[in-house]
DNA sequence: AAGTTGTTCAACCGCGGTCGC
DNA sequence: TGCGACCGCGGTTGAACAACT
């Protein structure tokens, strides 16, 4: 590698490599508040900078996004992180769209620090705490329904459980048949998922349905999670347990 | 106090998918 | 249909810092 040295940084073949500058981020900045996120080869032709456009992009989702949220990952969290990496492994974009703020390569490297090691000193124990896990997550989920039933108006617009019940109602036909997965209750996240299996899932965004091409369980989920208004303070409270509940919830209409 | 080891996280790399020509 | 440009993803690296000996 014949890098010249600049700074802290490298230039290597007309790109700077390396920490990013403090001038540098401001340039970025200014070009994504002017042109909008995107198009990121044209950063350096137009706002000057001496990074390609994969650094660019990198240094805008990671770091220099507005919304991102700053800080220690929560236990709640961790939480999420733990549920979501059991059932679809190191699927980190898949995972952080599930976290609002956070981003894939920080769920990553979270997961690396924290749990990688534990892992690889004992798959089994991973496997038997994932176990252990989905147990819980299991009966929490039949508390969760039984607290529903008992008290449904408080926890849940009735408006918002007819749109799920009419959202899956008018898509019963296009709804696949239960893949292995779905009729072994309560292993609510088996190791081998119905992704695997190209399943096609329409999506409800709470409002209609979103004609959707990827064949991924989570994006049917996605869309249910993504319910807006009331439904989202029921399904968004922060608590796992009442995305299973719903999730064992709607699974009963199948 | 100095050296070593461990941890964290920003950044890079390679690959595959998508899109437009 | 093939090709190149672009984008996004997951794996990996390495610098900075903390903890330990």
């Amino acid at each position: 590698m014949a890098g010249e040295y600049f700074g802290w940084g490298v230039i290597e073949e007309g790109w700077r490599k390396g920490p990013w500058t403090a001038e540098e981020d401001r340039q970025l900045i200014e070009y994504v508040k002017l042109h909008g996120e995107g198009r990121w080869n044209s950063v350096s032709r137009v706002a000057g900078l001496k990074r390609n456009g994969k650094s660019c992009r990198l240094r805008w989702v990671n770091y220099l996004r507005p919304d991102l949220k700053k800080g220690q990952i929560t236990p709640h969290e961790e939480n999420i992180i733990l549920e979501l990496h059991a059932r679809w492994g190191n699927r980190w974009s898949t995972i952080a769209r599930s976290l609002p703020g956070r981003t894939d390569n920080e769920i990553k490297n979270y997961w690396r620090t924290h749990f990688k090691k534990k892992a690889k000193s004992s798959i089994n124990t991973e496997k038997a705490k994932a176990r252990l896990l989905r147990r819980q997550q299991f009966q929490q989920q039949q508390q969760q329904q039984q607290l529903q039933q008992q008290q449904p108006a408080q926890q849940m617009n009735q408006i918002d459980l007819k749109k799920i019940m009419l959202f899956l109602d008018e898509n019963e036909n296009r709804l696949p048949t239960l893949p292995q997965v779905r009729q072994d209750m309560p292993t609510l996240y088996p190791n081998s998922t119905a992704e695997e299996q190209g399943f096609y899932y329409p999506v409800f965004n709470g409002y209609g349905l979103v004609p959707e091409t990827q064949n991924e369980e989570n994006v049917w989920w996605d869309g249910l999670w993504n319910l807006d208004d009331h439904a989202h303070g029921y399904l968004s409270t922060g608590c796992a347990a009442n995305k299973a509940a719903l999730h064992n919830l709607a699974t009963s209409f199948y």
